[in-house]
DNA sequence: GCTAATTTTGCAACCGGTTGCAAAAGCTGA
DNA sequence: TCAGCTTTTGCAACCGGTTGCAAAATTAGC
């Protein structure tokens, strides 16, 4: 059906070797050839096959983009920003929905069959283990959104959730709550264990608070409103720093419900900084994380692992900040 | 680096046939061979080349996976929806985001390179003439969310756009609403252009309603909430068919700023049913889009063109329906 | 105009598989 | 045991490219 190299070959009346490097650069090629090679081939309609060149270079240009966060929004743009950077890159995203797969061996069995150049596994929740399988079967690494180590296994680019915790804290003693809580997200997510314990510690510091903490069982809409409502029933705290934002809206969901006002009541502080977190319908006070620079770092540390397999494992940790909307009330 | 059928083949003794013939299903291999080449394979960890073998079978079970819209939240289920369906049938989708692309040529090219089997559009806004040019050359397209046609030149699935925007309009006048306004997403996009026809075409038939429309010019929060706001500036409608619900969350939250109330000073209906429109603090009154429908008979669709390249291209429309919350007022 | 250095070109082998064909092996029945 | 038939196996060519190497063509130098 397509049209081939060996055809342009015999259309030019030249060797398959010339046609060949016409098309790849850098390749010694007189401008005579060039042109009446490109004729044929632009008459003809011919393209190159990458797998094929894939064959012999060992190179397919394709990335493995895996991730197990399809009902997150904020993923949505995360997704956006990978998949337009590594298209700049030349690079194609082949997508992995690991959602209900339980078996990591699985999809490093596929993306090795594929043989992807590289994978990005994008996930706050799936297991530093994982992405070792890959590196272990010799396939670059990049966990996005991964946690933060000292002496990391892999490529990781994330925050540094420990002082999101502890900066969450702060803010909250500063603006005079005494009664404060975490609403975590899963208790198995690394993301969840590290905010907690950045919180508790800085929380540790002070005098004369009364804490708490409780778990929602997702990252979700649906299990903040739960876990909210559930707290609402005896004794809430004044404040609750919640485990991401679209986590957070649930809650406020919860609170506007019981007839409560935020941030009068009760003050609420999120993570993320998703889009919607700006939304003038829920102005929520909220965590940034900077996923244009995560993503973008991430794609970068790809590219760089192409030309340098073994590359000696970094992890590039990006600051947050507090972005201050309606849902926590005013300092002093 | 990879374990290659060579290998296997010396380790187990027996040629490179036999061992492709036991990975190959349907193909004639003795138990005998059956097991020493296992054996061999398991003791080197093999794993078969799917892009090599692609050259001469001429499957890749690439599937591109087109779209432009990646700021709509309802796109992310989508993207599940695709991404696990595509999965379970052995196809690995080709993730391509055409958000600043231009050209169409330009992907279906880089689709042609990749050798994809077929390729999905899955986009309301990307105009028909895009799926064609895949057509054209060569590759099997479905298009799902679709323009509906009686005569299709690609295969669409979708809904049919000129009927929801008719139970709109016999929804509104049924709620008493007499002054009613259409507040499309962007006038270029075939779904609000299909959208708007059937909602005058229905209202047209009712007496002593006063009726006018607008567009926002996306469908995204900020559109809709930027164009209600105009709106609100002078003599707004009693209710809104809104382009979509994101687009309708945006209005709700223009309304909610000025001081009017919904749905007692005014009416809103959306179109989708996205997870979020069931969210409490939203509670959308929405036309539900069958989007797991459509993409299961997209896939369908997908997997018989496999076989079956040249079938004769057909249309295949989910009906909508409304669910009611609480963004209109209540029937009588 | 001739030789030497440099650039361009084609040959042929290879990348990792698949497959038509014919030979080899296994089975059946007498 | 042997002829005749079926199944299994290996050979070799092929899929669509790339690339090392040597021959051919061009350019430079005198």
């Amino acid at each position: 059906m397509a049209i081939t190299l060996k055809e342009v070959a015999e259309r030019a009346g030249v060797s398959r070797s010339a046609v060949s490097r016409t098309f790849t650069d850098g390749a010694s090629v007189s401008e005579k050839m060039r042109r009446k090679v490109e004729k044929a081939a632009r008459d003809l309609g011919y393209s190159p096959n990458a797998l094929a060149s894939s064959l012999t270079t060992g190179r397919t240009k394709l990335i493995g983009l895996i991730s197990n966060n399809f009902h997150n929004p904020i993923f949505l743009e995360v997704f956006d920003l990978f998949t337009r950077g590594l298209q700049d890159r030349g690079l194609r995203p082949l997508l992995v929905n690991l959602s209900d797969e339980t078996d990591p061996q699985a999809s490093v069995r596929m993306l090795r069959q594929y043989s992807v150049d590289g994978a990005v596994v994008a996930s706050s929740t799936l297991p530093p283990g994982f992405s070792k399988a890959f590196r272990d079967a010799g396939v670059p690494v990049v966990h996005s959104f991964g946690r933060y180590s000292s002496a990391p296994q892999v490529h990781v680019v994330g925050i540094d959730n420990v002082e999101c915790g502890r900066m969450a804290a702060r803010t909250l003693v500063a603006r005079g709550y005494r009664k404060i809580a975490f609403l975590g997200g899963p208790e198995s997510a690394t993301s969840t264990q590290d905010r907690y314990s950045g919180f508790f510690s800085e929380l540790g510091a002070h005098r004369g608070l009364t804490t708490s903490y409780s778990f929602a069982d997702a990252y979700s809409f649906d299990a903040g409103r739960r876990e909210m409502l559930r707290l609402l029933k005896s004794d809430p705290a004044e404040a609750y720093f919640c485990g991401d934002d679209v986590l957070s809206i649930g809650v406020l969901s919860a609170i506007a419900d019981s007839g409560l006002r935020v941030p009068e009541d009760i003050g609420i502080i999120g993570l993320n900084d998703m889009e919607m977190a700006r939304w003038e319908n829920i102005n929520l006070t909220t965590i940034h994380q900077p996923i244009r620079q995560i993503v973008t770092s991430s794609i970068e540390l790809m590219v760089a692992m192409l030309d340098e397999p073994d590359r000696y494992p970094e992890a590039r940790i990006f600051p947050c900040s507090i972005v201050e909307r309606g849902t926590l009330r005013p300092v002093g």
